[in-house]
DNA sequence: CTGAAAGCGCTAACAT
DNA sequence: ATGTTAGCGCTTTCAG
């Protein structure tokens, strides 16, 4: 009796199926209304019988409620977005609510497509996602009949907002290495102009105080490695420890320091930045890094946007999430495993 | 004029602000039935200024295709899966179709979930990806009432299924290395039990006969260190080139032989496979890899089932799509930059 | 060429 | 406790 015909099975089957009529059946579908027990036990089972599901595109017509939200990112290679998106769509999935994944690749054009699409679609909410803190979405956002939340991207003044602690997880970095004993520490890192790279650097120079010292550079293994030679090149005292802004930095730092034969950790300890599994895994030893919980921040957006658009309250403003410090064997001393 | 209120123009406002009935606004809007040019342009200019939606879910309770489809993957990381639904969305978006992203982590019970509320939302059709080419679906997706693509996924037999031509692309890598004379080609891989490394491996075995060795092992890095080591050991012929069956076990690889003094591409040559950017432009030098067209194969599975949800017909079975040689600096001569 | 009316599948008053 | 009915916003016959 399973649905054998094209046709899918709609609240009407039921009724008819189990002989009552159709708001009876709906009222005992969704436990609304007054209904006898027994009565709706027997809708429900007609209901799995036959195979019957309901037509969401119905339903959200009638509540205004499509139980869908829309994530807009302009991260084309997805190593930030990925991760987080499987974040948010793992709790929305559990409430009901959809995920549409759209890739902006940054142009503006796309980003407007994507965004009246969704409109259309009468998404409950919007989830925008950069990859840098400091970049403006490519389209209007405020303004917006629906609620939107940020996430590694910055809003309009009190819009709701999620990034990671650069902040606390540089502190992370710093503290651990102190704690290892080392006291000249270097802090090499990327671009001065993303936001997260400055916040990070400063938290390091307040950490550390006097002779400390940030260099900027790029993302790339390529300027960690430069840096390294360009530090023990030049005359005085040598680093022993150095807090890398990306773990492809550090990777770089790594080959070459064993290239200038600097024993890791002996020598000079080194802590990375994104845990990066590809890259931490892999360096030789493997990299202590800092965890930007990539996943927790998918989850915490997902929910917010979620209560918001059930009308609830949201964490207004910047919510900056803790990383979390990753030990593996580029610090050395408390011998601890991955 | 523009919607100032809260409530969404319907096509109800369209008709009255423009003075003509309801339906009208809708053949005017849509081009659809016997409309006067002038009332036309007049209706959409109005829809226009007062800010006019489709309620893409009215319409779609109505013609039953709701423009919107379902990606359902088990790719954790999304190294793949990604670029891939980049490409997919790109293409589909001008077409008015938007993608669900639904991560299952290879959980049964989440795909069930995922595919339960992609069929309530009445999507045109599904897209269901892996990572390996041999993995069964953790659901059953034969036997829905829309339609499905397989990408980087082995569906039931005849069903429409993308992947990239390990064959040719092994061939590519092959065939480059011989080109530039050398002779004694080594293959070092993934796991025997991953489709993909087998056909690689095959097709490497073909092209260069007698003495060839493929030597399987796991996709990281250290594997690449260690098979070198290992085959740097023993007595014998060295090789004169390793084709790698990932761009991580190539950059394990280079690793090594930098450390064994050999020289790259001087004494031995090296070429990849994935074209992962982060790992095949760090390498030093960087590297000659085979690219799987993600992005095009993304964009080759949207058309896909864009076709079939309009009930045309798609390419039945398997269809491999080309993958290309990237030639960087790790095989030297003809002299080519990236 | 335009308008009135039916209805997609469902829910929520309101009757019964 | 259950059934009747009126829509949600839109497209689409079918009359005018």
């Amino acid at each position: 009796m399973k649905n054998t015909g094209d046709r899918r099975r709609t609240i009407y089957d039921v009724a008819k199926a189990a002989g009552v009529s159709i708001s009876t059946a709906s009222n005992a579908l969704n436990g609304t209304g007054r209904t006898n027990a027994e009565t709706r036990e027997r809708v429900r089972r007609v209901a799995e019988e036959i195979g019957f599901r309901p037509n969401a595109l119905a339903r959200g017509l009638l509540s205004k409620r499509s139980h869908a939200i829309g994530m807009l990112t302009n991260d084309t290679y997805g190593r930030l977005t990925l991760p987080m998106a499987a974040g948010v769509s793992e709790v929305l999935v559990d409430h009901g609510v959809s995920v549409f994944l759209c890739a902006t690749n940054n142009d503006p054009r796309l980003a407007q497509l994507h965004l009246e699409a969704l409109l259309d679609r009468q998404v409950d909410g919007i989830i925008f996602t950069a990859t840098r803190l400091d970049l403006t979405p490519p389209v209007q956002l405020s303004r917006l009949p629906i609620p939107v939340v940020y996430v590694f991207a910055e809003g309009p003044a009190d819009s709701v907002t999620f990034f990671p602690d650069d902040e606390q997880g540089a502190r992370l970095a710093v503290d651990h290495l102190k704690e290892l004993g080392r006291s000249r520490i270097l802090h090499i890192t990327g671009p001065r102009d993303y936001l997260a790279a400055r916040i990070r650097a400063q938290s390091y120079l307040d950490a550390c105080g006097d002779g400390a010292e940030a260099m900027f550079g790029d993302w790339s293994e390529e300027w960690g490695h430069e840096a390294v030679q360009t530090v023990f090149a030049r005359p005085g005292a040598k680093p022993d420890a150095i807090f890398c802004g990306s773990d492809e930095i550090a990777r770089g730092v790594i080959d070459a320091l064993r290239d200038l034969d600097v024993e890791i950790p002996t020598d000079v300890a080194v802590v990375g930045f994104d845990n990066w599994e590809v890259v931490a895994r892999q360096t030789r030893p493997p990299l202590t890094t800092i965890d930007m919980e990539l996943k927790e921040l998918g989850h915490r957006a997902g929910l917010a946007i979620l209560s918001l658009s059930k009308g609830e309250p949201a964490p207004a403003g910047i919510t900056r999430l803790p990383c979390r410090l990753v030990v593996r064997q580029s610090c050395g001393s408390p011998l601890q495993s991955d």
